[in-house]
DNA sequence: GATATAGTTTGTTGCTTCAACAAACAAAAA
DNA sequence: TTTTTGTTTGTTGAAGCAACAAACTATATC
């Protein structure tokens, strides 16, 4: 049931709206804030002046050169806050500060992998988050959370993974875990749906609220935003777009079903592809990589081969391309999305991907000739996640920023 | 940008809350209401006199038989106000008449078809609203509103039909249109979306805030419900499930594309397949009626052959179910939504087709043992649109009742 | 010094909550 | 049957809070 209003709900509100105004238009002045914004000039001082007081925004310098009084310009203070955006993958957990303007101070990465223990992995990542932590604290910051990314199923409301099947874990309080370490908000999503945000607040689809983000790896996982928002589905599912049927009867998937997106389209499979060519006798500048050790061969190596015109190479991605545009011209015409993001592993070879997917797609779309939608390489590449992590903080502070006025 | 608030923000939410709550919990008390939202018991005096004073709520009787003073029972007041409900589709036109509570109280239908001229086609549905319009306005009672679903793609910002394949209509100014006729708001949708919202809130889906609707008639229409919202995507073409591809190189649509869904599942798709069987020699109870006229083949008639036994029914309807699943698998693991509901054509067929899809799904669907998904006809059937229309317009009364204050 | 703009202070308005009170009914006791 | 008690409902007036309008002060440019 929806909350009842009262007058901490109308300041709540315009000091939510305050925040988000100097979130995009700073450095600005009380009194532009308030033409920005539609308050009045004298609310507009009390907000800041609450704002001030718990240091999310500081005063920088006088605007001159304009007739009139010089108004003081306002901004977010870059040190009202720190936040730590944590991604636990297959085989890296990755970390980074941030501080209250979302802007990387700091970055840790470790290899991992699935060999490992689960409690040895956790502990890895609670190491690595606690040195970023004393680092924001020898700075006198406050931590005002932790973000978590997951590859797999996570139910953000709980703050559980639900189960991961790439890295085998199952039924996790992770949430928990975390808090019991560092006594602060810890907010748990998904590892696309992270990336899919960071993309949106800092990334390659700055303020777009409606995208659909491609997380190519070991599989194909999607993150999607509607109105600027994670989708998430009634119990937290939602975004499975690598398992969309694509063919029946067609390629076997690691989940058991047959033709699903991802076994067209994941890296794994352009190189196994590939590497079957060469096996064929397909003559190729691949072939003496073949020769040392089959399992040598990497998706670099064939988008190397691509450009450089080797015929096998720029037909596998030419394949691929259009195998991608299959699957995303139902995404486009089920969501109608601004923008799709691709990130993960085929985020490198989006410069000629793009293109391909470009040509096929507007015979895949209903109505192509009204529909806007940009493709989009990743412009956070493997950091897109742990910046959505640092995002997924910073916006619930955001949301609520009242919780934190003394 | 979003809105800033002040003391008319805080009535207006507390308002839409007391109405909400009444429209599930009534009859209740003023005492029980202030319980049931957490307002204060004079908030809700004060707000339920509002509300009398516009007849949109009424005092019904005592509640007796408890120890203190007995409470005034409250209710909505059917005769608040009246809206109207119309849907215009490929071969007719609906109209109802609805209350307060969104209740119909009568209803118009008048077939039409698509060689009729678009002006005759409206004007009919002019004039079946203005039927209604004169009924509701000889009760004395306030005209809220119209809502008009339509087969096509909506600008539901701009009351607008941007295209509508089935009927050949293009950038008509519907909403527009009908305003200068009646002068109140015009609400204009999809009528898949129309007829998900109408499931929504009277039907099969009451209060199932994350569904699809599956609108199957001369195509595959679908209407997309998140958190309690019809789904439109950036710019509002949204839900083509019907198209979405599920096998590569697959049946030729009429849209350009191959491997549609709706090419598998449509009811036409089933009619022509059996006949094609039938034409092969295949025995089956309907090859008399192919004798007759092979225009004369209905999915009733499939339906009815499978129901006492026929083999070649049972395989066709066997079939639709598999490729219903095929489809519905994906949209699942995309939206993972709380429910489904099958409307249009294919309702009748429902509880052949429902045993048949649910044991298939669970092959296509992520994560099955933890995913709840029902599926379930349609309760309103071919009336499930009009009952959508209306609720356009009551939700959009409810979001904003302070508008309709004296 | 005049002009224009920014920022602060004061007073008003409207909404909710709180506390107190009146009203109305059922239960218990005489 | 009448009276008293207990409980609940609904109303009233005061207090607190936030936003707004108006008035004032501060400040830079021309």
């Amino acid at each position: 049931m929806k909350q009842t209003a009262d007058q901490l709900t109308v300041r709540k509100i315009n000091t939510v709206i305050v925040l988000e105004t100097l979130r995009k238009l700073a450095p600005i002045s009380r009194a532009k804030l308030a033409k920005a914004t539609g308050l009045n000039r004298s609310t507009i001082s009390s907000i800041i002046q609450s704002l001030a007081d718990i240091k999310f925004v500081r005063e920088t310098e006088l605007q001159l050169d304009q007739i009139g009084r010089p108004g003081m310009l306002l901004t977010l203070n870059p040190e009202g806050g720190f936040t730590i955006g944590l991604e636990i993958n297959v085989d890296y957990v990755s970390a980074i500060l941030a501080d209250f303007n979302g802007q990387l101070r700091r970055k840790l990465y470790r290899s991992v992998n699935t060999k490992m223990p689960q409690h040895e992995i956790l502990m890895t990542a609670v190491r690595m988050a606690t040195t970023l932590v004393e680092l924001g604290q020898e700075q006198k910051l406050p931590f005002m959370g932790m973000g978590i990314g997951l590859p797999g199923v996570t139910d953000s409301i709980a703050g559980k993974l639900v189960f991961a099947p790439n890295l085998g874990w199952r039924n996790l309080d992770i949430g928990q875990l975390f808090f019991k370490e560092f006594n602060v908000p810890i907010l748990v999503e998904n590892e696309a749906n992270c990336a899919a945000l960071g993309e949106y607040r800092y990334g390659a689809a700055k303020d777009v609220r409606n995208l659909i983000y491609l997380s190519a790896g070991v599989g194909l996982g999607g993150g999607i935003l509607i109105d600027g928002e994670i989708f998430h589905g009634s119990q937290g599912f939602a975004g499975e777009i690598g398992h969309m049927m694509i063919e029946r009867d067609g390629f076997l998937c690691a989940c058991g079903k047959r033709g699903c997106w991802e076994t067209y389209v994941s890296p794994n499979v352009v190189i196994e592809n590939v590497r079957k060519s060469l096996e064929q006798g397909v003559v190729s500048s691949l072939t003496p990589l073949l020769q040392r050790s089959q399992y040598a061969l990497t998706f670099r190596q064939i988008l190397d081969a691509a450009e450089q015109g080797d015929g096998l190479a720029l037909a596998a991605l030419t394949q691929l391309g259009q195998d991608l545009a299959s699957g995303l011209g139902n995404l486009v015409n089920i969501f109608n999305p601004a923008m799709i993001v691709i990130g993960g592993a085929l985020t490198q070879a989006g410069h000629l991907l793009i293109p391909a997917i470009q040509k096929q797609l507007s015979g895949q779309v209903l109505a192509a000739e009204h529909t806007l939608v940009q493709l989009l390489p990743s412009q956070l590449g493997v950091d897109a996640c742990v910046h959505g992590a640092v995002a997924l903080v910073l916006d619930a502070v955001m949301r609520d920023p009242t919780n934190w006025l003394t």
